[in-house]
DNA sequence: GCGCAATGGTGACAGTGTCAACATAAGATA
DNA sequence: TATCTTATGTTGACACTGTCACCATTGCGC
């Protein structure tokens, strides 16, 4: 019962050995290491992947695509743009802290990896989930707008999920990622200009 | 006219080389790179540094310090609390922008060279800048709002900084860091309590 | 049934960080 | 001044890395 000298889809198997690793180990292991994962020699992924960094590209686009999902899903069903703004931002952050790992591979290495067309694709499809939130709320410049978001967001998501805390005590640590969504989304309504008098806005 | 022996002060030309290399190259060469750099063999930094991550921990450090002066300078001999809290967010992202190596070195890998003693420390003196200011407009959890501030801020320096554009056209490219600033500064404010009604608030 | 492209394996290469063993210089002690 | 000690630098080796040229096997289309 020797192995088939053909492994069948090498390519599926290295992208899930990376992503296991990823999540096992909290960083990528070698070329050669994962090569050893799939039980094949160390050469052979050249069949599928140009090189390490074709492999690091092909893993974050789909990193990028489960953020997406995880995005549109937990922003779908509410009633309010207002709402799905706030989710949408929660979801973001949730998932870095969730699969820190995927994250810092996304985002790592000075966005190495986003200015790959593969990559720079499935990271614009997330990002418009966001642009179209705050465009739902009524901002006219919801790029400019969005972008702000996202980096707050980012920087929260990339700090915090790093397990970093403040080096002198908050009051509300459990409160911080309410606190930072609320400025948020004060921005974004802040860009819609003043609320009528008349009444008060609904949430 | 061989080279003496003995370098003189081989730690610090390490160091030296290090922070050259990380302007001129963008990244931090290798260990054995940075000793050809300093003419000697490859083994003789392990008399000042115990490993390759040791040597990445001095040059963090000595960066948050200069991070620090640049913070301390900004906001300086400015007149209100909030045009000091704003320089310094300023002079925070734009040491991000203008030593994009540098940043990446100090928050980069998943912030694992933060978590020695010797960058936390530092770190923390860069941060306490920014509380600081935060606690000086009169805010009561400076902490918390600091800590939301300076997620902000970081994102913005990450991504921004990386020369990572907005993948939708903003109405004022040029403006975004203004933006972002403005947002915190609103944040910061609005922790403080309404303001009376009788005057405006000034600048 | 044959030919060929796709896929996998072997062995080599230069490069890496680290270590043990050795060499040299400088400073303290006598 | 002579000797011992400690700090500092060198040599050579190790296992490991990503990549390459070259060869082996498989399976599909003609």
């Amino acid at each position: 019962m020797s192995q088939p000298y053909h492994h069948g889809d090498l390519r599926a198997a290295f992208l899930d050995a990376a992503l296991h690793s990823l999540d096992q180990h909290g960083e990528l292991p070698s070329w050669r290491a994962l090569a050893r994962a799939c039980a094949v020699s160390h050469t052979a992924p050249y069949r599928h992947f140009a090189s390490f960094e074709a492999l690091q590209v092909a893993v974050a686009a789909a990193c990028f695509a489960r953020l997406t999902v995880a995005i549109t899903h937990a922003a779908g069903a509410l009633p309010t743009p207002r709402a799905r703004l706030a989710a949408g931002l929660r979801a973001y952050i949730e998932f870095g802290i969730a699969h820190r790992s995927w994250y810092d591979l996304m985002f790592g290495r000075n966005l190495a990896l986003l200015r790959h067309a593969e990559v720079q694709i499935a990271g614009t499809a997330a990002y418009m989930t966001l642009i179209d939130a705050v465009a739902a709320c009524g901002v006219k410049d919801a790029a400019g707008v969005g972008f702000t978001l996202w980096c707050a967001a980012h920087g929260f998501a990339d700090l915090a999920a790093s397990g970093l805390r403040a080096p002198v005590p908050v009051a509300a640590p459990d409160r911080m990622l309410e606190a930072l969504i609320e400025m948020c989304v004060a921005h974004a309504l802040a860009a819609v200009g003043p609320t009528p008098r008349r009444r008060r806005a609904k949430t």
